[in-house]
DNA sequence: ATTTTTTTACGACAAATGTCGTAGATGTCT
DNA sequence: AGACATCTACGACATTTGTCGTAAAAAAAT
């Protein structure tokens, strides 16, 4: 089963993702800067333990102490999605898509979007 | 801010949501029912927690203990898939069902619903 | 080479979670 | 009423999470 990270840990890992190999420091300048403010041993900490848990490879070049994920970004949030789907709404897509959108007016743009996405998988695929 | 419950305490709101006003023993049996094997008392700890944080209330009838909801269902599903649209995958609904039907072969009967209530959205509304 | 600045490694902590066990209270049966 | 069965109230524990502080190690600056 891949990894369940917590909300902290998702946070380092999305991350990680986007600009792996990253190193603690420039990790904690993002999680900083998109207005989590929380101690630089605190994400190093996380950091540790999401590798020790081997959800994170580390790999130490020229000094430099680099990070990259070792789970897949899509395993971890096909996870994620599917069990919310699934625990909380009867595995029901449509019931998870509904309240998510719910009271926040869907921007047309979002519901078009899906739409088009939609037709694709029922029609051609 | 609506209230933001565990997984175990997930469970639980959702089988009073369907019977309540219920019973600790009601619930614990439902619970078990559906295959998950944890002991009375734990069911019994876990909706005196939800009480004391004010998720549920509890009224004494003729003697029995009977307990409902405080939360609305709707809220607390939204909170709880709004969050996830928000913090794994940065707000757009479209990213979350595609990896939530991602692997699993979506059923074509599940796309349909969506695609319905897309259009009538789209259209209508 | 010394002093400064950065980084990393650890240990600590409080709060939240998931689970029980036990004792005392309440109900029920005969 | 007495005995037996059920429940509720509580406290306890092991884990997991989210956060730091401090000391030791490494790198950079002077």
């Amino acid at each position: 089963m891949t990894y369940q990270p917590s909300e902290a840990e998702l946070e380092i890992l999305q991350v990680i993702w986007e600009i792996e190999p990253a190193t603690v420091r420039s990790i904690h300048e993002r999680i900083a800067a998109a207005g989590k403010d929380v101690g630089y041993t605190t994400v190093l900490k996380q950091i540790q333990r999401l590798t020790e848990k081997g959800a994170l490879e580390k790999e130490i070049i020229e000094g430099s102490h680099l990070y990259r994920a070792v789970v897949k970004e899509t395993d971890v949030k096909q996870q994620l999605a599917g069990k919310v789907m699934r625990t909380a709404f009867g595995g029901s897509a449509l019931q998870m898509v509904m309240h998510a959108l719910g009271n926040e007016k869907a921007s047309a743009k979002e519901l078009q979007e899906l739409k088009n996405w939609l037709d694709q998988q029922l029609s051609g695929k």
